[in-house]
DNA sequence: CCAAAAAAAACGAGCATTCGCTTTTGTGAA
DNA sequence: TTCACAAAAGCGAATGCTCGTTTTTTTTGG
């Protein structure tokens, strides 16, 4: 029968989103066309067009899948054990792994956002899933008593959005951005402000994050 | 001879720059016409090509004045007496009084500079003003022994742009956001990286960021 | 074999820019 | 100060081109 395998089906229309999303982070949503994506799909605009309704379908597209991923991440993150050790490593997936694309996607999903009211849905739907998941993940470390902020934890987690966003800005911006410059002193500073208390029993010196973190998996071993 | 007299050229151009600003700001560089700049400059487009040769002129145009008021502001920052009150007055223009639309134009010239060489020659050259400028100031303060920062200078400088840069971002894309909530919070942080020496000396403003700081201190000759 | 999918050509809208014309402007001669 | 004039400034319809999308035609999977 004339229908294509659903498998079929959603391969196609992945990888039109693939060349869509290279497209977009290249060139920007409006400065990239639809004849830019079919050529690099190797796909003419009839059959674009079968997957996808319009242009912003496209981006709609693209903005949902890249939210499914982030609520993966962050879904781990908050499952893992160590989380500064934890957090450290969602760094250097986010900062220095992943593809610069990637960002520069994200960064005009942004701005769109600022314009497009169904783009602004999904992306601020992200960022309050994202500080959502963090204030309840900080909010369950105090309460175990795992850390002991001194600030309040939305303002906690507010801040720390700031400190992730400026680091994704930069990366996506200056070109040939290296995070791993300043990935240590902001690790440091975010030990700080969460001020993990695995140590306070043990010590009644206090001690600076970035000593804690590593030597928390030392003591954690150790116990 | 026929032709305007300086100052009137120069009005006439600010004019139209004023009213492409807003519209770049509202819609991004591709989504805005040249038709929208000419109605919103209540100007022809005849009128218009004969101050700019063309949109990439005009955007190139506005990302130089704008890196003109930075540089000023800077400038100023640098020569104030007491750094982190300075700091905190300048936070508080680019973060609470500005208009959002400057940011936002700041941001869109930070996409565009990705893929228009002469934006990004602009854009990066006042970023690299503006890391120069922090770094000789933080060495400066450090030379005069008012601060005592743990981080290298480089660093010191890079993770401040980062969280500037954070604030910028989050500013311009959050609907609504108040940066007010976080503003105390990270002052303290960049209180606590530079961290100042000058006990004799304080004020009121600095006094949190004085309390974060000589605690580190206490841990630093502790460890 | 046939309906869906894909390709190719085509379309109207809207874009940046131009062009022929009119209006305004600064200037120097009266 | 006034006036006349040349050249710049300003206007807006027109231009050619490119865009997103549609329509028409051909191919193909089941």
């Amino acid at each position: 029968m004339p229908k294509l395998k659903p498998d079929t089906q959603r391969a196609r229309r992945d990888h039109i989103l693939d060349a869509a999303h290279a497209c977009f982070a290249r060139g920007g949503f409006h400065a990239t066309t639809m004849q830019d994506i079919c050529k690099a799909a190797t796909v003419s605009p009839g059959a674009l067009y079968v997957y996808f309704d319009s242009k912003e379908a496209l981006i709609a597209g693209l903005c949902e899948r890249d939210r499914a991923e982030l609520a993966e991440r962050i879904e781990k993150l908050a499952r893992a054990p160590d989380f500064l050790k934890a957090l450290e490593g969602i760094g250097e997936t986010y900062f220095v792994e992943d593809p610069i694309e990637k960002q520069r996607f994200c960064i005009e999903m942004g701005i769109e956002s600022t314009r497009n009211p169904r783009v602004a849905e999904i992306f601020l739907g992200v960022d309050n899933f994202c500080r959502q998941a963090f204030q309840g993940l900080f909010q369950r470390l105090k309460d175990e008593g795992r850390i002991a902020p001194k600030l309040d934890i939305p303002t906690l987690a507010e801040v720390f959005h700031v400190i992730g966003d400026g680091l994704f800005w930069r990366r996506a911006i200056m070109p040939g951005y290296d995070a791993r410059q300043v990935l240590p002193a902001i690790t440091q500073i975010i030990g700080g402000l969460i001020n993990p208390q695995e140590l306070a029993t043990v010590s009644a010196h206090n001690v600076t994050a970035l000593q804690l973190s590593s030597r928390s998996s030392k003591i954690e071993a150790a116990s």
